[in-house]
RNA sequence: UGGGACGUCGCCAAGUGGUAAGGCACGGGGUUUUGAUCCCCGCAUUCGCAGGUUCGAAUCCUGCCGUCCCAGCCA
């Protein structure tokens, strides 16, 4: 962003300096506001919320544009966003065309959401579109499963492609592109097995040698290459080499393998090809083909972009496609590595790729992540080329932040323990109103039975409690949420000596809505009516390693580093009635314990399943935790 | 002396020669019928280290240190 102030020469005193630095500031802030307005104002609205929500959409029908306005106004500058805004305002591109490049062979990630927010996010905010394109060019682990599953996730998280495409599409041409360079005297086929090639290579701190079959004669390369293609080979009995240069420091460069034999069906082609493309002759290609105008990727492939370059340079390509290389961003206490979570699955240390602990979309969707809050998770982080560990706890803050607006407010009780009202009617049920958001009105009320015989949680009780325990106690005064105050007056136990029933005396003057409701006491608890609440089972996850870097430890196998605990499963948890009616995937804030949303899975009527998507913030926890450190 | 990248607050991250944005976390205070939310306030004399250039350096130069990636017929 161009100052309005400006001066080239700089031989002045200090006093003036300071005064143009002021004004520069100035203007650049007075000019960043513009930019941020600007694009507030251009946020698409062809935007899909996560399905979550579409049982309170009725109440708040503005809910998905005011996301967007929030989350495209608070996102930090990046270099690719300077990159793409300068591309555009020198003329070099009229759009942008972005693409999100996935192979087939495994399930999405919150890695590749990052990607994906990347990709789709720069096309959106200047006014471009993005490709779904898949990587097919290895057909032996790839299946028009893991492609579904992949679209279902991008749709999910929020965006749409302009346009699907697949690597195999271009088969043809990548081959017809092959041949020209084999006629160029620029690719030649090789006839080294491939552990020859890899002695020929060289290493990292010696140049390679050239092989025997680099000054093949373009025909002969050209007659083996057709009998390649027409498939009269076995696997792995000849390969195509670009013919680059063997001294190169970088690896890549030294003659490429750029396509092999496969005498395998492709799930798209079938057995129509013997021979199939390799990364880097597919990848440049695709994204020239298709006129994209930036091709984003993770920084491994930085080694590859010469390589890219020399591809485009060297065929009579359509366009070239700048190739940007930003870092992954990686969250402790998991692993993202396709290959580590595949194993995971497969030996059963999860129930699935959708486990609820899985960093899987389909895992963190199921867990109750919203699209929302992996968008505004990713475009909080920013952009850059910096290797960074995220703390999984900034994921779990964003949850936070969309549900505490979204998610209606409901009581459950983790763990009952029963209460007696003694002074409540017996065979009585009053309904309380209570609404569904304390914030937003116009989320509504609901209204909430209760009786002579609650359930209130365990841990919301205790004989001989800490000071600054606001909760009940032997004699104490507790309020209920949305209800009244009540006065513990009888605790009983069992044979054992275990607490099992409670008797409390309830004030009928602070009934919620009465004067007398102006009555403070320190403590408001949860509760649900034992007549009316309804069972349910509830699953804590937690993180799934014990430590924040499972692979860091390379003397030990990640799995030792499995948290035993990482789900807790509570069968006789008690929900308000409504809960049990609940829409698989649909949220709650359970007051005072957490989000929690139904199990897309196993959730159903008569058997309400809610996983604990998030916790809520919990100062007291820490309070306890403090106190307890300073007994010792 | 293989090549390529990266090092700014506990975690992210802006900044591109004019005197260190922002978010999260953290600490303090206020509101609160969720120990939640919300609201205030505080939080880098210093940018991996050492020199140099300059009136002025996180930004330019030199050297060093640390971390990551590359030797698939994977992507």
């Amino acid at each position: 962003m161009p100052y309005a102030i400006r001066f080239s020469n700089p031989g002045f005193y200090r006093g003036f300096f300071l005064l143009t630095c002021l004004m520069q500031n100035a203007a650049s802030k007075i000019a960043r506001r513009l930019l941020l307005h600007a694009n507030s104002v251009n946020c698409v609205a062809s935007f899909h919320n996560a399905l979550e929500f579409t049982a309170f959409a009725s109440t708040s029908p503005n809910q998905t544009k005011t996301n967007m306005s929030t989350e495209e106004s608070n996102r930090p500058n990046h270099f690719i966003r300077h990159i793409v805004a300068a591309d555009l305002e020198s003329g070099k591109h009229r759009t942008v065309l972005t693409r999100f490049p996935p192979e087939p062979n495994g399930h999405l990630h919150i890695g590749h959401a990052k990607s994906i927010c990347l990709n789709f996010g720069m096309a959106r905010e200047f006014g471009g579109a993005t490709n779904l394109r898949f990587d097919d060019t290895n057909p032996l682990n790839e299946s028009e499963d893991f492609a579904l599953s992949i679209m279902e996730d991008v749709r999910w998280l929020g965006f749409q492609w302009q346009e699907l495409r697949h690597a195999s599409d271009y088969f043809d041409q990548l081959h017809a592109y092959a041949v020209h360079l084999v006629e160029l005297g620029l690719a030649y086929v090789e006839e080294l097995s491939a552990e020859e090639i890899r002695n020929y290579r060289g290493t990292l701190t010696e140049p390679g040698r050239n092989s025997p079959s680099r000054d093949r004669p373009a025909a002969e390369s050209l007659e083996l290459f057709a009998r390649m293609k027409a498939g009269e080979f076995a696997d792995g009995k000849y390969v195509l080499r670009a013919r680059i240069d063997m001294a190169s420091g970088n690896i890549n460069m030294r003659d490429p393998v750029i396509y092999r034999i496969r005498n395998a069906a492709h799930h798209r082609t079938g057995d129509t090809w013997h021979i199939y493309p390799m990364y880097d002759w597919a990848h440049g290609i695709s994204d020239a083909i298709e006129g994209i105008t930036h091709s984003l990727c993770t920084l491994e492939f930085e080694d590859h972009r010469p390589l890219y370059d020399w591809i485009l340079e060297n065929i009579p390509s359509p366009s070239h496609p700048q190739q940007i290389e930003f870092a992954r961003g990686n969250i402790d206490y998991t692993v993202m590595s396709k290959r580590r979570l595949r194993q995971l699955v497969e030996e059963g240390h999860v129930s699935g790729w959708d486990d609820p602990r899985m960093p899987t979309l389909a895992g963190l969707r199921r867990r109750g992540f919203t699209a929302a809050s992996i968008r505004a998770f990713w475009t909080e982080m920013g952009v850059s080329k910096s290797e960074s560990i995220i703390p999984m706890s900034v994921l779990e803050n964003e949850l936070r932040n969309d549900l505490n607006v979204h998610a209606p407010r409901t009581m459950a009780v983790l763990e009952p323990l029963k209460v007696t009202l003694s002074n409540f009617p017996a065979d009585e049920t009053e309904w309380l109103e209570a609404a569904v958001h304390p914030q937003d009105a116009s989320m509504g009320v609901r209204q909430v039975p209760l009786s002579r015989e609650i359930w209130i949680e365990q841990s919301d009780f205790m004989l001989d409690p800490p000071a600054k325990f606001f909760r009940l106690k032997p004699g104490g005064e507790v309020r209920l949420r949305n209800a009244f105050i009540i006065k513990c007056v009888d605790v009983i136990k069992n044979t054992e000596g275990d607490v099992v029933e409670l008797v409390c005396e309830f004030d009928p003057e602070s009934r919620s809505g009465l004067p007398g409701a102006a009555r403070k006491v320190k403590g408001t608890i949860h509760w649900v009516s034992a007549k009316h609440g309804i069972r349910a089972e509830v699953r804590l996850c937690d993180r799934l390693f014990t430590v924040p870097n499972p692979l860091g430890d390379k003397a030990r196998d990640f799995l030792e580093f499995l948290n035993p605990h990482s789900l807790d499963i509570i069968t006789d948890a008690v929900v308000e009635p409504a809960v049990a009616e609940g829409l698989p995937g649909q949220c709650y804030q359970f007051e005072r314990t957490g989000y929690f949303v139904h199990d897309r899975v196993d959730s159903r009527p008569g058997h309400p399943v809610l996983n604990r998507a998030v916790t809520l913030r919990d100062s007291w926890a820490k309070v306890e935790q403090d106190g307890s450190r300073g007994l010792v």
